[in-house]
DNA sequence: TTGAAAGCGCTAACAG
DNA sequence: CTGTTAGCGCTTTCAA
């Protein structure tokens, strides 16, 4: 027997009235007479009547449920998102499907696919570091539903987007470390398909030409994981005009970077200053503390699902699609502030 | 002009046959001529219909859908838990809910309240830090609805449930504390109305009793967070008499400790060692980095999900409910080991 | 080999 | 004030 949960017809049955009576009674319909509504409502609670949101969603075409495709909630960041996501979006009555790609493309596609049978009125989407193909986004985009990016946009769409200005805060971390006296900074960067991976390195670069400092290409490396992180400074510190100053693309590479600069035998930030990105719950953890750049993941969900709503409520074809930037704020900590 | 997304009678109308013929094409019954089939499947695709999975529940009463409450998912054992469980559900062609209860009751409420709503065919639940009262709970048993626990467990509904054996993972980490040459051993304790709370601190206790250690009633204090770790150390270990060691319920728990002994001058682990619990992605990345116990959580949540589904799909309304233990592995690092 | 009709749970226009 | 009916998208007898 599968689930023996109460239906409108139950409660008529027992109450020996019609279901659209029922209905109305339960939402206060004027028409009905109070002596009806207060039967119906008793039985109702008592029997512990759940409105069968299923059925709701096939009658009015509008499942009042969001979908999310999100890398991987492991990230701070992303779970931070989700939190301002499930805020805005419950406070609204919606509910909302979560999906990882777990930064697989094909799974991203078998994600839309499924959000899109699913019938959700709406999608959060930030890509996965494989995707360079969207036909996946394109059909939802054709299917007229509300698609609001956030974080990892995607550049051939034409859509709302929720960010944060990559390329100033990459900026601002560059200029905090030339500020601190340094020449020669590497860069660890993320997958450059994605947007926010050159935005940050245009900044970098930028800070280091609008201070007169060299660009080593061979200091600007693609890693972004605790371990690549790890492995580049071993390769990237070890000769004798090593980096003094490392600018990493994320605050997990910071951190493996900065165990294999422990392991140098290097101290930091004197023989090398290091910021990271994204300010997770580790920036404060590790020692020193670490510097770096607080990406507003909370903020970023709820004002990309403020976005998202408002688009589902006020339902028109056309639009102009809108980019929320997000200021990044540098918070400056032990990793790279030098004696002086 | 809500989504415009195809449906099986668009396809029908379009090549001038029936709805039913149409849906059984789709599914390859076996009484349609290759020709129809062909015809059908080739405007599905052209098309891009996505079978409405809404029309489908309702149909079958069965959502495909299961819902997970759990307390949040900025941890990393939870991240991991529902990592399990999505990989699970995924390859069964099942969709995931997820609810945070950020560790509030009411929000525990509405989320089975919503998820009751939904229809989802299964919940699995870990309970808020708050959870004393399971009317919530019951009424999804009383729906029918197949609920597996993980982690934290209700005492009073009989259901499956994944757990670690938390009494053995404490006894362990103190076993090792003991052997290390510990007298004063404090522990951090987690909230006891949770049985992972009760049965840490246990396990803590009986290892203390089986080797002759005193007990110190005032050495056990609740603290389950970074900051009442670090506010209960400097509290605790300030004065002549202080503890040689600690043992914490959870690993932030822990380095907001370690952060605090740090500042109290001594060094960990020589004058405190100091174990954790859970072995987060932080673990590795402290100095020192710290002993925990794994507590699997990918697994709890693979396993608790194939329990949910096997109940799924086997549909009995009577079971035995199951409760597997899965063993909680102490990592030795160098926060609790003392040179000798 | 295909179509017509009923029904999953609910609502809303239309009747009464 | 309440009941009847139709329909959301799909499947599935039953009939042709």
């Amino acid at each position: 027997m599968r689930s023996s949960q109460v239906t409108i017809k139950d409660l008529a049955k027992q109450l020996g009235i019609s279901p659209s009576t029922v209905s109305r009674a339960l939402k206060d319909h004027p028409d009905i007479s109070e002596e009806t509504k207060k039967a119906v409502k008793e039985l109702a609670q008592q029997l512990k009547y759940q409105p069968n949101a299923v059925a709701l969603s096939l009658k009015h075409s509008r499942s009042h449920t969001i979908g999310v495709i999100i890398p991987e909630i492991v990230h701070y960041f992303f779970s931070q998102v989700i939190s301002g996501i499930e805020d805005v979006a419950y406070d609204a009555g919606f509910t909302v499907i979560i999906c990882q790609s777990n930064e697989m493309f094909d799974r991203e596609v078998s994600n839309a696919k499924a959000l899109l049978s699913h019938r959700v009125d709406g999608i959060l989407v930030s890509i996965s570091k494989e995707t360079s193909d969207f036909e996946h986004l394109r059909n939802v985009e054709d299917g007229n539903i509300p698609m609001v990016f956030f974080d990892r946009v995607c550049p051939e769409i034409e859509a709302d987007a929720v960010i944060i200005d990559d390329y100033q805060a990459a900026y601002d971390a560059t200029q905090h470390l030339i500020e601190q006296g340094c020449k020669r900074i590497a860069h660890f960067a993320g997958p450059l398909n994605l947007i926010i991976g050159r935005k940050r390195k245009e900044g970098f670069i930028q800070a280091l030409k609008d201070y007169n400092i060299p660009v080593y290409e061979d200091l600007i490396v693609e890693a972004d994981s605790f371990e690549t992180g790890h492995q580049t400074v071993k390769q990237l510190f070890k000769g004798p005009d090593r980096p003094d100053s490392l600018f990493a693309v994320n605050d997990l590479t910071a951190i493996g970077a900065i165990q294999a600069i422990h392991e140098l035998g290097l101290k930091i930030p004197d023989d090398v200053a290091v910021t990271g990105f994204s300010d997770g719950r580790f920036s404060n953890i590790v020692n020193p503390k670490l510097t770096s750049v607080d990406q507003h993941g909370y903020e970023m969900g709820k004002t990309a699902t403020e976005i998202l709503l408002k688009r589902i409520m006020e339902d028109q074809r056309e639009y102009t699609p809108e980019t929320r930037v997000l200021k990044g704020n540098l918070i400056v900590r032990n990793s790279s502030v030098k004696k002086s």
